[in-house]
DNA sequence: TTGTACGCGTTATCAT
DNA sequence: ATGATAACGCGTACAA
């Protein structure tokens, strides 16, 4: 097979007769060119197999036809979802997702901020609100438009689709507290860079200030994401601290470690003890029907924020704030067992 | 705050007093600039705040430091750790992830590739072996190199990293007829654009025709990788044939819907019915110890095509073909209940 | 070691 | 409706 060079868009121009301008304009806006010449440019095309070239193209137009999305990390189911949408959203308007990841550390989020900028995207997509500021500078700086998912900011100033973290953990552990529930645990994720971990838990204690009950010291912990890590949490503060009736998870992934740290040890769910989670990961609540959560819709969080974003980068507008509904699904729970 | 527009090269150069072709070298070749001129370019480009152009630099050097992924889906959590590693790795020598998805369809795969391409991308990965060769021929015009994921390419053409499907379905068959069962269902996914699929089933008809052992059509059932449809599929083998002592799932998620119907219906796991997944998911093996599975080792998969893509970006040579480890992973499964 | 000048492939401006 | 030509921002021969 002869080793031919990529066909370009003069290659296409000399091939239909015409003047390079015109070739791009077949391609490219179609309408201005009369309907034979566009034909016979789109059949050369299509014969020399062209391919636009993207950065030609981006160097010209000032526009990559990109946007980029800066996860935690991205295996995480709920980001997983959202990922999957966005990709899919965007891909329907012509733009492509350039992802990258930074595992919790801002360092490491400016870091790769830097690189998403340097490829020229167009947009760019966040997670949360915790991070080095100096990041908010270099996009002001770039002039780059960007979208904050999962959390709202507080101080409506960036544009942000998200829930409130704090006030549906309100609610969750309201729920339990409406059973009686009076001895509480929580297995929370890590709240350093995490401010939705940090709002959940804070939800827990708001809640059960109000009633004026305390949250021990000894009965919360923290995690990372994973199950190893999900059945330590629940080991530990069964160790340190047994005799808590309730347990809030501030992740499913937390939750699932905890019912299965549970079965292990012939603890009843819900009976001795009534677990809730965060997130409603499908494949959690498919595996445990005991699993009460907040459902946090991450897909919907992901399509939501490729919308606002297609439409800022069409020059239309949307709202700064955008709060999308976190509903508690009750699947089973009970009060607490009598002494 | 005034509206500057971005830095570019030409004004570190002057910044700095130096030509442009020095301020580039600067940053690009260190070595190739004197101490002190270096130096100071660097702290201009710093203090401006200067970002590099990449599409003016891909149009220049002919790469654009961007590896395109394309998954079915990428919400699979399979895909999720692939997309993961490869997202880490990639970034870790400085390029940047390019997702896309196509959702087992072989028509969107190929225009996706197309687009792709025209964001320049220096590799692109792949999963699997099924697609319309066009696409092949596409990415041959435009020189550019590939990656095939989870599956070994039998003709040994292209470049893949994966493990052998239908062997390990062969094992773990073999592992349930040892024990003793001879009534046998499959949970298949939808074998259509799917050769990893079609495999896993293959592997069971020729594990169980080794004893003579027929797979009876109504003892299989396909569905696509979500926990209703996996229910469903459960619900539909024990409805039209039922009898089955051992059911074996083409994929993890087909597995935990299974375990769900069979709980919600009172069937013992393992005692009353053995089940064997695939792909270990954590997630699921953690909730439900009594799952058997075949390790499909989805992390390491997208740490090894990256490792391998990025070495021959960098003119390394790799083997063309790459077999990773299925392993059969036996938590809980029984013998049939004597009848 | 540094500077000059051209080319990368496309779009956009201005004529015609 | 079409064509000539100048950007777009950077890398890199080649010359100095």
């Amino acid at each position: 097979m002869t080793r031919r060079t990529n066909p370009k868009l003069s290659d296409v121009a000399r091939g239909a007769g015409v003047s390079l301008a015109t070739a791009s304009r077949a391609l490219s806006e179609p309408e201005l060119v009369r309907g034979d010449t566009r034909e016979r440019v789109r059949e050369v095309a299509a014969m020399l197999g062209y391919v636009p070239h993207g950065a030609a193209r981006a160097l010209a137009t000032r526009e990559s036809r990109t946007v980029g999305a800066l996860f935690p990390p991205v295996d995480n189911p709920i980001f997983a979802a959202a990922t999957q949408a966005l990709a899919h959203e965007l891909a329907m308007s012509g733009y492509t997702l350039l992802l990258a990841t930074h595992e919790y550390d801002p360092a490491a989020e400016l870091q790769v901020t830097r690189t998403l900028l340097e490829r020229g995207v167009d947009g760019l997509v966040l997670v949360g609100l915790d991070r080095d500021p100096e990041l908010y500078r270099l996009l002001a700086q770039a002039g780059v438009p960007y979208e904050l998912m999962w959390s709202l900011d507080p101080s409506g100033f960036h544009y942000c689709v998200g829930v409130a973290h704090r006030i549906a953990s309100v609610r969750a552990t309201q729920h339990l507290l409406d059973l009686g529930h009076r001895e509480f645990a929580v297995s929370a994720g890590r709240t350093a860079h995490n401010d939705r971990t940090r709002e959940r838990l804070a939800g827990v204690r708001e809640a059960l200030a109000a009633r004026a009950i305390e949250l021990r010291p000894d009965r919360v912990a923290q995690a990372e994401f994973v199950l190893p890590q999900a059945r330590e949490a629940c080991r530990e503060l069964l160790a340190r601290s047994p005799g808590f009736t309730a347990l809030v998870c501030g992740n499913d992934v937390l939750a699932i470690g905890a019912l299965a740290e549970c079965a292990s040890r012939g603890i009843r769910v819900p009976e001795d003890l009534s677990i809730v989670g965060f997130d409603d990961i499908d494949m959690a609540s498919g595996v445990t029907p005991a699993l009460t959560t907040v459902r946090v819709p991450a897909a919907e969080m992901g399509r939501r924020a490729a919308a606002r974003m297609l439409a800022r980068l069409a020059g239309r507008d949307v709202e700064r704030t955008e709060e999308l509904p976190a509903e508690l699904i009750v699947r089973a729970s009970t009060g607490p067992a009598p002494r």
